[in-house]
DNA sequence: TTACTCCTGGCC
DNA sequence: GGCCAGGAGTAA
């Protein structure tokens, strides 16, 4: 499941390899991939097509798990992996079922989106800057160097909400998911279900810092290859060697020795040690 | 704020 | 055959 370090990995390979290529012949194959632009609703497939074929990709941004595919003439698409999405720059021809989207470039190489599941989408962003269309789904990337601690704690804190959910709500700080809101709240020590007014300067500060060292880490080990998470040239990550507690129940905390454990919280699997998470009950 | 929905491969 | 995984949009 994509979330910040797997999509960044993606646009590190794109970048490197797509940029200035022109687009020859696209097809999306299923229309329902396309999302309507939530500022004019249009998703017209007709548009998106006439739009992408002969257009040149400029470069490849990120914001949160959205990549941005800025085309030349100032407009783009916005790709969301979802759950089980891949984007992969390559020769292999778009065969699958699950191949919902295909470019092909002037060097014969193609791009192709594929999707089992569907939970990702493309918006076709017509309008310049880019990131406006995403302006109120989204909010500051978690690596944005202009996020600070400062900044995150009063993003996050003034709410009784557990501070996992918190983590997770993309339109606060942009681009976990699952695997590292749990990986990042054991680092930290802090127990998934703590209300985050509830949290100390101390933690505040815990959680800040080791979110930055579990996604810089990731993106270093080039993501976390569950099961269908490849990189933008079709390989796998190697950060799931690094993961402490996500899909770790029964086993040792590599803290404590103590079992870890899992559960369903508000709708999500959620991975925690409780000894060595704290829950934060305030003053 | 919370619960439900979408979807399909993998697992039991 | 049934359950589970989960990001994000939507309805209640």
């Amino acid at each position: 499941m994509p979330e910040l370090p797997e999509v960044e990995t993606v646009r590190c390979n794109l970048a490197a390899t797509l940029r200035e290529l022109r687009v020859t012949s696209v097809c999306f194959r299923r229309r329902d991939i396309l999302r309507p632009d939530p500022r004019t609703g249009s998703d017209a497939i007709d548009l998106a097509i006439r739009k992408t074929c002969g257009s040149r990709v400029r470069d490849i941004d990120r914001l949160g798990k959205n990549l941005i595919l800025k085309m030349n003439g100032a407009w783009g698409w916005i790709v969301h992996l979802g759950m089980s999405g891949t984007l992969v720059h390559g020769c292999a021809p778009p065969e699958d079922v699950h191949a919902h989207v295909a470019w092909w470039l002037e060097d014969g190489s193609t791009l192709v989106f594929r999707d089992p599941r569907r939970f990702g989408g493309w918006t076709l962003a017509e309008y310049a800057p880019i990131r406006e269309v995403l302006r109120d789904r989204v909010g500051i990337d978690a690596l944005d160097p202009a996020l600070n601690l400062a900044r995150f704690r009063d993003l996050l804190s003034p709410s009784i909400t557990p501070i996992k959910c918190r983590l997770l709500d993309q339109r606060l700080v942009a681009g976990l998911g699952n695997i590292y809101a749990d990986e990042i709240l054991f680092a930290a020590g802090i127990d998934p279900r703590s209300p985050s007014c509830a949290l100390d300067h101390a933690s505040w500060e815990r959680l800040f810092r080791e979110m930055h060292r579990v996604l810089e880490g990731a993106v270093c080990r080039r993501g976390t290859t569950l099961s269908d998470y490849r990189d933008g040239w079709g390989g796998m990550g190697s950060y799931h060697a690094c993961l402490a507690v996500y899909g770790k129940e029964g086993e040792d905390c590599p803290r404590c020795g103590n079992p870890i454990h899992r559960m369903s919280f508000r709708g999500r699997g959620t991975h925690f040690c409780p000894r060595c998470q704290q829950f934060a009950k305030g003053r």
